[in-house]
DNA sequence: AACTTATTACGAAATATCTCGTAGATAACT
DNA sequence: AGTTATCTACGAGATATTTCGTAATAAGTT
């Protein structure tokens, strides 16, 4: 991934990637129920991901409304593919297994998973 | 978690959780032949992670011999877990789906994954 | 227009991480 | 014992990231 997020910027991606285009202060009031945290360094962090070419930008009146320039699915393909690959040491399957067994996913998530797996059988490998 | 590794931690603790106990020389030869980095980076890293109770040791003639005194499987659930919670605002399946689509696994790791998937059904959530 | 409020831009401190050089200690080898 | 090689400890520079204070600007209010 040429651009890599940090993990402040990743959680204002995700903000946006949920909500579409956000002011400083939405993202802000966001961030701030969890953590507490200044205004501007939040705003900060979006100046930053500006300049990285993370987010683009227009003016709205006084404010800016930023808008998300990676692509969601994009950045979490190289994120899960890197942990995979550092702390699985490239095993999907272990990864996959790892995470099943510890969030207890619903009976109707798995069904998913099963009919997804099912599908993947006509295209993937040997 | 509280002793989150960082990333070049988390290189050192892979090698040991493969190797089992280590010296720095051991580790330095391995992390070297993919990256460039001196002698004294690796020691001091350890050092580090001594400190901070991620490694223990004991003397072996003039050179210490590391051992990994986190879990392995703690540590990757830990990451795992805040992954999901992150990047995929807490969907395992999501996560898993993303993994699996993108790694084009065997069918025999399809397989065992599909077996795993059974197994849970009778524990899973409703 | 004066006043308040909200926003941006900028710089710089604070923190975390990674990097390596140097010095001293220990072992191994003539 | 003297020399060489290897290891540890320590400190400190280099980089990356997060944090916030201050000042300037723009908008809205009386």
């Amino acid at each position: 991934m040429k651009n890599k997020p940090t993990e402040s910027e990743l959680e204002v991606l995700t903000l946006i990637w949920k909500n579409g285009p956000m002011t400083v202060r939405e993202v802000h009031d966001e961030i701030a129920r969890e953590r507490n945290v200044g205004y501007t360094t939040t705003l900060k962090i979006m100046q930053i991901m500006f300049d990285k070419d993370l987010l683009s930008r227009k003016k709205q009146g006084k404010t800016h409304l930023y808008t998300h320039k990676i692509d969601k699915a994009t950045t979490q393909n190289g994120l899960v593919a890197k942990m995979i690959n550092t702390v699985f040491l490239g095993s999907t399957k272990d990864m996959v297994m790892q995470a099943l067994g510890n969030s207890k996913p619903s009976k109707q998530e798995l069904d998913e998973i099963r009919q997804y797996l099912d599908q993947l059988n006509d295209t993937g490998n040997d």
